[in-house]
DNA sequence: TCATAAAATATTGTTAACAATTTTATTATC
DNA sequence: GATAATAAAATTGTTAACAATATTTTATGA
């Protein structure tokens, strides 16, 4: 765990820093679900006192980024499958708002800033700059609420967005496939240049399903019945 | 302070019960936007120790019902008249989208789960049981959050339910006007059993906009000028 | 009597120590 | 060598004491 989170030691953080380190480290796929996050091993790190830690973890498990057991300790979220597909389509709900608002009071201005988040995040996909390029998609989204200036939506998308990794990780893995289409970020933006709400709309649908559509129970393997179990080794069909 | 919060002392409660109470407390109309929450006192009204409550203001703050500040404890928030309009806007958004996902998997024994809590807050209102009333009209919509079987927006529409009536009380006051019309429940239920989503969504909206439409910045008192605040109080105009 | 400064009290923030529980390592037994 | 029991170590949970800060009360001077 202590290669995943920054070197933080330095400067005496505070509460809000820590947390945000942490929540970052989620974000950029650094603390994969059920990571164990020990207390005393965390204070070390972040060069802080035990209590410090306690706090954040409180705080990082009421937003269900952290499982918290009594006696037990703080783990990296591992939501389930109903849980990713609730998040997943509550998250198109809240983007198609954030279009929506957005849409309805937009300028060339913002355009402009738009465009230009989004060449940054295109020239960090050419140079294969994966980690940059993860960042900036997660920033179009964010920007995206930011602009549409309503902050309880921001508030629930960010929130969104710190929990998705959490779901695609736990059921899909670390595969570039999961992640983002840049192209996608460029025609929401043609047609938010355009005030084309349904448009705009349906291409961020489309962008959010790639990877939700995945989220599913896995077949389970058929459950070897008693009989089979208990026959001699060699008589069994091989696993 | 004291009278707001339950008689709780009696049996060593949980940080969860005690966090519980508090967020009742609020939205029961007993805790006002303001009111300052003393870390001992709450300690000694629940019967446990200051840390718990440490803890449970926190998780309090972290979820915008309370505004923490370093060195001056903790207060039931006041939301701005622009997050306030941002609630209800959001509102709007995830009540929508829980009834459209409600009512694609809606059957007749939901609606009669929902007939019965309406009779059940009707009953309430004929009886001028006004606390009651208003506990059961908050169950309602959280009734239909829990019915539509998206936990996330379960999630998000129960803090909404929590924030709301910081945003009436500290800029409408605690006035019955402002709170949910009943009739405009049943006509939802009506809406829902028709599996008409239009027009269910349509009556949800007249529903908050109701309330939603008084949250506004009031105009500012003509600010006097120098020159008359110098006048000698005998020439002053009233106030 | 009023305004200001000083003192006292209350409240919030932090900490290390200790208790309780869980996990890991070691030892004993078959 | 495998398993169970025991011991040791690690981790989480709780607490009271103390430090730091804010608020209230009291004393003093004009």
């Amino acid at each position: 765990m202590a290669a995943q989170i920054d070197n933080p030691g330095r400067n005496n953080p505070s509460e809000d820093e820590v947390l945000r380190q942490i929540e970052q480290a989620v974000l950029d796929h650094r603390l994969p679900p059920g990571t164990k996050l020990k207390e005393v091993q965390l204070a070390n790190l972040f060069g802080v006192k035990r209590g410090l830690i306690r706090k954040v973890l409180t705080r990082l498990a009421h937003s269900r980024l952290v499982d918290q057991t009594p006696n037990r300790g703080a783990r990296v979220a591992q939501p389930s499958v109903k849980e990713g597909q609730d998040l997943f389509a509550t998250r198109r709900v809240i983007e198609s708002a954030i279009l929506e608002t957005l849409i309805a009071r937009v300028d060339d201005k913002t355009v402009r800033q738009l465009r230009k988040l989004l060449g940054s995040e295109q020239r960090a996909y050419q140079r294969g700059d994966s980690e940059l390029a993860l960042a900036l998609s997660v920033d179009f989204h964010r920007q995206l609420a930011a602009l549409a200036g309503n902050s309880v939506l921001e508030e629930y998308l960010n929130d969104i967005i710190r929990r998705t990794p959490l779901v695609i990780l736990t059921h899909l893995g670390d595969d570039e496939q999961n992640r983002c289409r840049n192209q996608e970020h460029a025609a929401i933006i043609d047609a938010i240049e355009q005030r084309n709400v349904k448009n705009a709309i349906k291409i961020m649908n489309q962008h959010l399903m790639h990877i939700e559509s995945k989220i599913r129970d896995k077949p389970k393997a058929p459950q070897a019945d008693l009989e089979t179990l208990l026959r001699p080794a060699a008589e069994r069909a091989p696993a």
